[in-house]
DNA sequence: ACAAAAGTGTTGAGAGTACACCCATGC
DNA sequence: GCATGGGTGTACTCTCAACACTTTTGT
């Protein structure tokens, strides 16, 4: 795989042209969502090389010429989880001149939210250090990384207020408990329970399995799962009628 | 540290491969929207050169090393209309690796809203031909620039829902009525007068400027103006509590 | 005085919010 | 039978949406 950071000299091609190589870099960066024991976290890698050696940063790597950013950024994400087919989105392009110390690096973001049990776990095929970090206690981070995850957060948390993609958080099967308790850990903040089940439910995006959730210690719940024909963007209100 | 700027020899990654190395260019398109005669427009610029000679399409071009995607977007429309200082936001990044036929180009897409009246007419520097074009009967577009442009009016008239950047495509001092009106164009519908201005005036974005409008036919309508210290972002009713 | 556009309030409906108790199961 | 989490309804408030007439000016 290509290492943004590992990189040697080597004698430019015979058909050079100056102005080829005037041209900025272009990466992809995926902001990998999961939540991990009612807590929200992001994988990070930890970088092996200057510049910000042994920091940790937000997987990524450079866009092939032959595929399209939503490729490459899915590419990423299935190098380093396994995943392929969740829910996933264009930030933010991110192009500061000096964001990166050698050279212009335009970095198209994006993130992607990952059920936890559907994660490889198995050492990364590139043998990077990764780890996963909560978001609320994050260690410093190369580059402007640190920028592009709290962007990525706002909008997830933005996201979450007018549209129902928590459950791509969730396994298949989940519990009305268990996407309040990944909406209330996301915000931050406590929903009551009634409202939340009347609204959630009363958007239609969810179906009863028939099945439930025998694991617990007190009444089993019942399992609900994603419709699939349904619209995840619920709409609200609109500022004007 | 790394040159960018070094002709004699570049970085690479280890896994050289010719395929890779080849960079992809860069460029920002800027949609510049704007109201002329109660009539939402864009400015668009006839290609001269091949592909897609003789087409029109968005106003757009390369991003320079030294400068950022913001100050590529703002050179560029200061290079079709004489304007600084509108409103513009980063759209969306478009990466196809067919979207030119030439050679894979990355293109950062931009929106701007600019007061028709702040408009610089006198011919291009570049002796390009540019025109104003109505989005409700738009001309065949160049490369994936009609899907650009369509996901432009899209997030405009999404945007007009949940915030009142509408007075930004008016001249400093307007009336309600024309604000109005500018909404109902961008929309596509009509609105209630009364609930119109009361949901104006109570997100207090705007403030009269005790000066009248003589201009039209019946009685003088109240000059307003944009408000330097509001809030643009009106906040909706979320969908949880 | 009349034409033309500006300006102004109220009411009914629906959604949002706050709030407390019974139910099913395992041990 | 008790501990644990699952599940349910109602009343109040507030925002939204629909709707028509008076006021100010120019001619």
């Amino acid at each position: 795989m290509n290492n943004p950071d590992d990189k040697r000299s080597v004698q430019l091609p015979p058909d050079y042209n100056p102005e080829d190589y005037k041209r900025p870099s272009v990466t992809v960066d995926v902001v990998i969502f999961a939540l991990v024991n009612d807590d929200l976290q992001v994988l990070l890698i930890k970088r092996k090389n200057e510049p910000f050696a042994n920091m940790w940063a937000i997987p990524g790597g450079f866009v092939r010429m032959e595929e399209s950013l939503e490729e490459a950024a899915a590419r990423e994400l299935s190098e380093e989880t396994g995943v392929t087919d969740v829910y996933m989105e264009q930030l933010y392009t991110f192009g500061e001149p000096d964001r990166d110390p050698r050279t212009r690096v335009i970095t198209v973001a994006y993130f992607a939210l990952v059920p936890y049990d559907a994660i490889d776990h198995r050492p990364g095929d590139d043998a990077s250090e990764t780890g996963w970090w909560s978001v609320f206690a994050l260690p410093e981070l190369a580059f402007d990384h640190e920028h592009i995850l709290q962007y990525a957060l706002t909008r997830l948390r933005y996201k979450l207020e007018y549209t129902s993609v928590g459950f791509r958080l969730l396994p298949d099967m989940f519990t009305l408990s268990e996407l309040q308790q990944a909406y209330e850990t996301i915000l931050g903040e406590t929903l009551d329970k009634r409202n939340f089940r009347r609204k959630i439910l009363g958007s239609n995006i969810l179906e009863e399995t028939g099945t439930k959730d025998r694991s617990g210690e007190g009444r089993p719940a019942m399992l609900y799962r994603y419709r699939e024909d349904a619209l995840t963007e619920v709409k609200t209100r609109r500022l004007f009628p």
